[in-house]
DNA sequence: TTCCACGTGAGACACAGTATCATGTAGGAC
DNA sequence: GTCCTACATGATACTGTGTCTCACGTGGAA
């Protein structure tokens, strides 16, 4: 359960520093791309994204294709909300759940808490060999809950 | 397209039945549709229905209308692929998860197997509320590992 | 400083899903 | 069986999300 919530005038800076280990260029575009990921608290949508960047003259193709890099990185995941509507979130690369509070939108890491044993189980009840899952949790968070 | 005189002339009996349980009008499009999704094995997605339907004459939005009818009546589920594309399973109405095997793309009905302690503990840890969650697990069916 | 592979913005495009509206029809009333 | 009306339908326009193309710009190694 991590909240990275810097207030730092870079507060994508460990997102730049991924992206210069993976050996991609950090440009300017990038960078302010990073910044607003970083600086959004909880899930977003492209639409966000593409609004916040265009207000600094970055075009929508630029922000999918950094939204993509990211993803490909493990920084940012892509989720499906109950409605079925789409959003990010910035997360660590480790693999985690989301659980995502349904009220303010904020988005938490969970670790795996006996998942795996759970998988175990069913791949031995049914014959399947599971390979990938994918876990997303809604709910409200201990503040909404108050 | 062909139906096959051979099996049930109505595989999607269980669908048009429950549509009409539920107060709604057994038109000849909608037992089309129901037809078409149950004899579908495994996952789908919106274009392949929306392309068998067109060649029996029905409209897209009348295979949207039909899809939101079924998943309003949990006899059909959304899903979201490893991918990223989206795809529709028909199940049954009780709450469950799918196993989906990446090789044939049959879906599998999974029971709890223990998930709800996992989710009970994931919320004692972190004091978050859990109300609903989504588990999509990926791998190779008993059929596809051999 | 130079140079070029990689990144960029603009805008066309593709696809999924929704909305609108005139027409058609299921199925209850009689 | 027939009538009638609320609900369903098909055509089509529209919206939103994400991708592709292409000419131009630039990061960063040499």
């Amino acid at each position: 359960m991590t909240r990275a919530a810097t207030t730092a005038t870079h507060a994508g800076g460990h997102l730049v520093a991924a992206l210069d280990r993976a050996g991609h260029r950090l440009t300017g575009p990038r960078r302010s791309v990073a910044d607003l990921v970083a600086a959004r608290d909880g899930h977003f949508t492209a639409a966000d994204l593409v609004e916040d960047a265009r207000r600094q003259g970055i075009g929508r193709a630029t922000v999918f294709r950094s939204i993509d890099l990211f993803t490909s990185l493990g920084l940012v995941e892509r989720v499906d909300l109950p409605g079925g509507e789409h959003a990010y979130v910035a997360c660590e690369t480790a693999h985690h759940h989301h659980a995502i509070c349904t009220s303010c939108g904020r988005s938490f890491d969970v670790d795996d808490a006996g998942l795996s044993e759970v998988l175990g189980t069913i791949g031995h009840r049914s014959g399947f060999r599971v390979t990938a899952h994918r876990l997303e949790i809604f709910g409200l968070c201990a503040a909404c809950q108050r």
